[in-house]
RNA sequence: UGGGAGAUCGUCCAGCGGCAGGACUACGGACUCUGACUCCGUCAACCUAGGUUCGAAUCCUAGUCUCCCAGCCA
C-alpha cells in the first residue's frame, strides 16, 4: 500500500497514541503544555510544544494550556503573558482551553483532606533539615518521622490550622505517607503542601499554603481528562508517585504520564538558571536578546514559527539523551526562509565603485524581482548610477586561484544591472590600500545580461551610493565558542565561553533605499550574505536596524580557508 | 555498595527475528544573473562478550559506559 509507505514516521510517543486510539483506549488524545510562569519560554519548550500542540491536532484532540503556578514566590504575571504570546507565536491555539492549576487550590485542598481521612497523610512538624537527614540516602533507607503516627483527628486538626494560617513558614509540611524505605526517594513520604506566607500572581493572599508539583500536577491532569501527560525525562522518578495519588485517590479520570529527552543544542545553554545570569550580569542585553534562545531572542534574531516547527519535526522524539548540532538549527532556518524571504542588496563593508564611462548626471532605475523563483513575490525598484558600494571582500587586487569576482581587468557583472569591468584602482598614497575601484559598464548588457551569451563567472550585489539607505548591521554568531559550555574544564564555568565575537555592529551600512519602508520584524536575504531580520525594537523613523538572522552557506569562503 | 532510564553513521531520528534507512554535517560533481537555491553522487554506525536461531540492531545472559533521583523547586 502506498500511504504506508508514505506515512510520516512516528515517534514513540505518536506510536502510544495511535495504538490508544485504534484500541479504542482513548477516542482523542488530549494533553497539555504546563508551563510554570517563572520565566521566558525557550527553544527546549517549544520541542515539547511542537509535540504536545501536534499530537493534538495531528490526532484530532485536544492541547490545553495550563500554568503550573503552585510556587507563588518564583511566579509572575509577566511571564504568564509572555507565556501565551510565544505559544501563540509558534503557530498554536489553545482555544478556550487556559487553566491554571492555582484554579484547582480548592479542589486539591480538598483532596488532601481526603487524603488524611483515608489514613494516607499527616502532618510533619520536623524542621526541612530534620525531613531531609531522615529521608536517607540513595544507598540505605530513611527513617519514620516521630510525627508519622498521629491520629486522622489530629492530622485534620492540624492541616486545618495549616491553612487557616497558624503557622509560620517552614514549621509543619503535609505528607503523604507512602515508605520511608522505598529505593524510589521520591515515594519516601513526599512532602505534598508547605506553608508559604507568599502574595499569590492570581489567588493573592487567599492561601497561605501550597500544593507541590507531585500532588498537583497529577491530580490537575486527572481533572482535566488529559489522556497522555507528556514531559521530560527527569520526571521519570517522579511517575511512581503520579501513579500513587491518581490510584489512591478517587479521581475524575486516569491520565497516563510519558517522559521523552529534553533538548540540547551545540553552542547553546538552556537552563533557565543560567540564563537568568546571562541576563542579569550583562553577558546579554536582555531576554530577547537576539543571541538568547529564548524564543523572543529567536523570534527577533529571524527565526520564524515555521522554522521551529520544521526543526521540532526533524529533531524526532525518544528517550535517550542528546545534543542536536546547532547546524540542523541553522538548515531548517535557511530553509524556510529560501523559500519566503525576499531578496534585497545590502553592502556590509563597503568600498567605492566610480563607472567611469557612465555619465555623473545620469541615474536608471532597474526593476527587480523580489525572489528569484517566485515572480507573485512582485519587484522593487533599484536605482543605479555613476558611484556604488559593492563589497570589499568582492575585489582583490591580487585575485587567489579560483577568486571570479572584480579584480584589475576583469568582468563581472552587477546584479540585475550591467557588466563592468576594472580598469585601475585609487589608492591611499600613505597606506597603499584601495580606496576606489574604477570601472568601465557595457551598455549593452543592460538588465545584467549579454546578447553574445558570453560567460560571466561573477555576480555583485551593489548599491547606489547617491540612493543608498543607511542601516544599523548587526551579526550574530553562536553566543558560545565550546560546543558544550556546560562541560566546562577545571575551574572555569560556563561564561568563560562566552563568544566575544557573538555580535557585531555595523553601524552605517548602505542599503537599496526599497528597504527604507520594510516592516519591523520581517525578513529579507540580502543577496550572497545571508538572511536579515528588521528588528522589532530599535526600528524607528529614519532608523533601520538589522540582525543577521543566518549566513549563507559559502562554498568559496570554505574553499579559500582550505587553502 | 540503592532505584529508574538509555546506548544505531560525526550529530539527530527510524528500523521491533529476514538487504541497517532518512535528515543535518563533511566531501565530490551538475546547474546557476546569489560561489545561494536545486539536482546527482560519495564517505560514514548497530557499546562489549557470550548464547538462542537457518538468520539477531532486534530475543536471552553477563558486562561496560552515560543520564536522572537524597527541594518545604517544577
Amino acid at each position: 500500500m502506498s500511504d504506508t509507505a508514505d506515512a510520516p514516521r512516528l515517534d514513540f510517543i505518536r506510536t502510544i497514541v495511535a495504538e490508544d486510539i485504534r484500541t479504542g483506549k482513548h477516542a482523542a488524545p488530549a494533553t497539555r503544555f504546563p508551563p510554570e510562569p517563572n520565566g521566558y519560554l525557550h527553544i527546549g519548550h517549544a520541542k515539547s510544544i511542537c509535540l504536545n500542540f501536534g499530537i493534538a491536532n495531528e490526532f484530532k484532540g485536544t492541547c490545553n494550556l495550563r500554568f503550573d503556578d503552585t510556587n507563588p514566590t518564583k511566579e509572575e504575571q509577566e511571564y504568564v503573558d509572555s507565556i501565551q504570546e510565544d505559544v501563540r507565536w509558534l503557530g498554536f491555539s489553545w482555544d478556550d482551553r487556559l487553566y491554571f492549576a492555582s484554579d484547582y487550590f480548592e479542589k486539591l485542598y480538598g483532596f488532601a483532606e481526603k487524603l488524611i481521612e483515608m489514613g494516607k497523610a499527616y502532618v510533619d512538624d520536623q524542621t526541612a533539615d530534620e525531613i531531609r537527614a531522615n529521608r536517607g540516602t540513595l544507598t540505605t533507607p530513611g527513617t519514620d518521622s516521630p510525627f508519622r503516627s498521629r491520629t486522622v483527628d489530629e492530622n485534620m486538626d492540624l492541616f486545618r490550622r495549616m491553612r487557616a494560617g497558624e503557622f509560620p513558614d517552614g514549621t509543619r509540611v503535609l505528607r503523604a505517607k507512602i515508605d520511608m524505605a522505598s529505593p524510589n526517594m521520591v515515594m519516601r513520604d513526599p512532602t505534598i503542601y508547605r506553608i508559604r506566607h507568599a502574595h499569590h500572581h492570581r489567588t493573592g493572599d487567599t492561601w497561605c499554603i501550597y500544593p507541590m508539583y507531585d500532588f498537583t500536577h497529577c491530580l490537575s491532569d486527572s481533572m482535566e481528562h488529559i489522556t497522555h501527560s507528556i514531559c521530560t525525562l527527569e520526571f521519570e522518578n517522579n511517575r511512581e508517585l503520579y501513579d500513587w495519588v491518581l490510584d489512591t485517590l478517587p479521581v475524575p479520570s486516569r491520565p497516563r504520564q510519558y517522559e521523552f529527552a529534553r533538548l540540547n543544542i551545540t553552542y547553546m545553554v538552556m537552563s533557565k538558571r543560567r540564563l537568568i545570569q546571562l541576563v542579569t550580569e550583562g553577558h546579554v542585553s536582555c531576554w530577547d536578546d537576539p543571541r538568547m534562545p529564548t524564543l523572543q531572542g529567536l523570534r527577533r534574531r529571524g527565526f520564524t514559527p515555521e522554522s521551529l516547527r520544521l526543526f521540532a519535526e526533524r529533531i524526532g522524539v525518544s528517550r535517550a539523551a542528546n545534543t542536536v548540532e546547532i547546524e540542523m538549527l541553522e538548515a531548517c532556518l535557511r530553509e524556510t526562509l529560501n523559500d519566503s524571504a525576499p531578496r534585497a542588496f545590502a553592502v556590509l563593508r563597503p568600498i567605492k565603485v566610480v563607472i567611469r564611462n557612465y555619465p555623473e548626471n545620469q541615474e536608471e532605475i532597474f526593476e527587480c524581482p523580489n525572489h528569484p523563483e517566485k515572480p507573485e513575490q512582485g519587484t522593487r525598484s533599484i536605482p543605479f548610477s555613476h558611484e556604488l558600494w559593492i563589497e570589499q571582500d568582492d575585489f582583490r587586487e591580487v585575485p587567489p586561484k579560483g577568486y571570479h569576482r572584480l579584480s584589475p581587468g576583469k568582468e563581472v557583472r552587477l546584479r540585475h544591472a550591467y557588466y563592468i569591468t576594472c580598469v585601475d584602482v585609487v589608492k591611499d598614497p600613505a597606506t597603499g590600500a584601495v580606496t576606489e575601484i574604477i570601472c568601465e559598464y557595457d551598455p549593452a548588457t543592460k538588465g545584467g545580461w549579454s546578447q553574445d551569451g558570453r560567460k560571466i563567472k561573477g555576480t555583485l550585489h551593489w548599491v547606489s551610493a547617491k540612493h543608498a539607505a543607511t542601516a544599523e548591521i548587526r551579526l550574530y554568531d553562536r553566543l558560545f565558542t565550546k560546543a558544550d559550555p556546560m562541560d566546562a574544564e577545571e575551574g572555569k564555568d560556563f561564561k568563560d565561553y562566552i563568544n566575544p565575537a557573538a555580535l557585531e555592529t555595523l553601524p552605517a551600512c548602505p542599503v537599496e533605499p526599497s528597504l527604507a519602508t520594510l516592516a519591523p520584524e520581517t525578513v529579507v536575504q540580502f543577496e550572497r550574505l545571508g538572511y536579515f531580520c528588521a528588528d522589532r525594537r530599535d526600528h524607528a523613523p529614519g532608523k533601520l536596524v538589522f540582525n543577521r538572522s543566518v549566513g549563507l552557506r559559502d562554498s568559496w569562503a570554505r574553499q579559500e580557508k582550505k587553502g
